[in-house]
DNA sequence: TTAGGGTTAG
């Protein structure tokens, strides 16, 4: 490259090759200075254009503050660098400043807004909308882009009807229009609304989708979305890029299902995916949360680039499967490899202290999270340090944790902590804080289960028959619990007090006989957790229907010897199938994986990985 | 110069 070539040259240089290389980028701005065009209108816009779109975010930032005048081209510009760079905060205020200097956007500038109010998310809904009003009153308001931009930005906020509005609006509806509004109803949980949608599009192509199954997924919907994949994959339509895949294994994972996990992980080495960093991502998530640690490991180590989101995934696994040690070696190897912790990493190491009771590692970390790190505590961060102080009986600075945390502690918050006082034996603050949670009305009927107990073990039996009327007057009933337990190319849902099975009376037979040898060795039930108020011997036969337990005998019958037995549960594990299920282990001489609704737990050898604290 | 689908916690 000479630095003396024509103007034009310089200009079109500027528009192509820069954007795809910064050093190229840099020099070009170093050549437009030494020319003295520093300034000159067409190519600050286009240099400010190329740094975006190279990713020098500071560069563009610098360079626009530096400009004499700013026209549309230059903000739009501007905000298209930090859209495209996925920087929320630069974006925010920038358009504050856009927003205050009474500059009169145009379409262009109003698209590039309304994404980057979509990018902050729905915490920014007022900010949308003051943009939205802004657009409407000016004269670029039947602009399609805009409103398009719109459709995504209510979609992206949980607001699909705001959606709905701008998208009957729009008058040529094209295939980035309907992608939008179907993405908006799938990711709130408007199934039918996203579905029906779907089948009136005339472009039900790959974004589509994609949009529908991915949208189903982030709102909890896996089921259906594995069905509308099979239907995908019926109609023949061509997986030509990897984004569709990354949320049905994504799904796999939420749903537990190992065995078809494996299926999809071997489609996409069919397709020629598994090299793709995000598919990677999941992948390792999908074997973490199915309890094959060994699996996601192995997927970890064959990366041949990981990010943030590959460490934090493989460190969040560890950690959950009662691994802490491990979880923490593998961030101080993040550390070491350059990549920059985000905040899920350290919910991550958090839980992992807390498991391993390493209080001052763990306050460590969340000093170093905040001063280091430059990352805003969130709730779910002062939960990971409540729980680390519950757990390892650092009770009174939990409690002063709980009142002075920067936020409302909800019903579960105190039924933490409660239940940590129960573990430790405090009844004076366990006391305090069942009235306080009683006072709150909780919707839970653990919470009233947990109160319950605390009263009865105190000896207040007056409040213990307070808490039993407003059980009654409330109607507090318990959800069904059911367990599936994973059988490799079978799978079965259990139902407590199930008796219907073909093969009920074998694995009622099992039952019977590991409750013998359990009794034998000094098991006692513990009827603390049955709702209702029935004879002890009523009570200790609804705990022995509990799905878990049946999940595992049958498990234990039908499932290849020696090999892990596979649960997954939709309540949290009572206190009595934790002692039972450890039991089992031993007697049985198996593993036992049960990942209830809170936690993972690996019973082995008579002992569980959450250290009998969940 | 502007608009659509993807991964980690909860």
């Amino acid at each position: 490259m000479t630095f003396s070539q024509p103007l034009h040259t310089l200009q079109s240089q500027l528009c192509s090759v820069a954007r795809k290389s910064p050093s190229l980028a840099k020099k070009l701005h170093a050549q437009i200075i030494k020319a003295g065009l520093n300034g000159h209108e067409p190519f600050s816009n286009t240099l400010l254009d190329a740094y975006g779109k190279c990713g020098l975010i500071q560069d563009a930032l610098q360079l626009f503050d530096a400009l004499p005048q700013r026209d549309s081209v230059a903000w739009a510009s501007l905000l298209t660098a930090c859209n495209l760079t996925n920087l929320p905060q630069p974006a925010l205020s920038i358009s504050r400043s856009l927003l205050r200097t009474g500059f009169h956007p145009d379409h262009f500038v109003f698209a590039s807004l309304v994404k980057a109010c979509a990018n902050l998310g729905p915490l920014h809904v007022k900010q949308g909308k003051q943009v939205h009003a802004r657009f409407l009153l000016s004269p670029f308001s039947d602009d399609d882009v805009v409103k398009s931009s719109l459709v995504d930005m209510y979609a992206k906020f949980g607001l699909p009807h705001y959606g709905r509005a701008v998208f009957d609006s729009i008058s040529s509806l094209n295939s980035i229009s309907w992608t939008a509004m179907i993405s908006g109803y799938a990711r709130s949980g408007r199934t039918f609304e996203a579905c029906q949608l779907f089948r009136e599009t005339p472009y039900r192509n790959l974004f589509a989708w994609t949009a529908l199954i991915s949208g189903l997924v982030q709102s909890g919907n896996g089921v259906d979305a594995f069905h509308l994949f099979v239907e995908m994959r019926r109609e023949g339509v061509s997986i030509v890029d990897p984004l569709v895949l990354s949320s049905v294994v994504g799904a796999c994972a939420n749903l537990a299902v190992l065995e078809l996990g494996k299926q999809i992980h071997g489609l996409v080495i069919t397709l020629g995916y598994e090299s793709c960093l995000f598919i990677s991502n999941s992948l390792i998530d999908v074997y973490a949360k199915c309890s094959d640690l060994v699996a996601a490991k192995y997927i970890f180590c064959k990366m041949c680039r990981k990010d943030v989101v590959s460490w934090t995934s493989i460190i969040v696994g560890t950690a959950q499967h009662g691994q802490a040690e491990m979880a923490l070696a593998l961030y101080d190897d993040m550390v070491l490899a350059g990549v920059k912790p985000n905040e899920v990493t350290f919910v991550g190491l958090m839980y992992a202290c807390s498991h391993a009771g390493l209080v001052s590692k763990g306050r460590a970390l969340f000093r170093s999270m905040v001063e280091d790190y430059g990352i805003k505590p969130s709730l779910q961060h002062y939960t990971c340090l409540l729980d680390l102080f519950s757990r390892s009986g650092h009770l009174d600075e939990a409690e002063n944790l709980i009142r002075t945390m920067p936020f409302n502690p909800d019903e579960p918050t105190w039924a933490a902590l409660l239940s940590a006082c129960k573990h430790h034996g405090n009844t004076k603050m366990a006391v305090r804080i069942a009235d306080h949670l009683l006072k709150i009305k909780p919707e839970d009927p653990s919470s009233y289960i947990l109160l319950s107990n605390i009263y009865a073990g105190a000896g207040l039996w007056e409040k213990v028959s307070k808490v039993r009327k407003v059980m009654m007057v409330m109607e507090v009933k318990k959800e069904p619990g059911y367990s599936c337990v994973d059988l490799g190319k079978e799978s079965h849902v259990f139902y407590a007090g199930e008796t219907s099975h073909p093969m009920k009376d074998e694995i009622i037979g099992l039952m019977r006989k590991l409750d013998a040898e359990m009794r034998k060795r000094g098991y006692v039930p513990d009827t603390s957790s049955v709702l209702h108020d029935m004879d002890q011997q009523e009570k200790e036969r609804q705990l022995f229907m509990h799905s878990e337990r049946l999940a595992v005998a049958y498990g234990l019958l039908k499932a290849v010897p020696q090999t892990i037995i596979r649960v997954v549960k939709n309540l949290r594990v009572c206190g009595d199938c934790h002692t039972v299920l450890k039991l089992i282990s031993t007697i049985a001489n198996r593993e036992i994986h049960v990942r209830d609704a809170k936690r993972y737990h690996h019973f082995k050898d008579g002992n569980c990985s959450c250290n009998d604290f969940w």
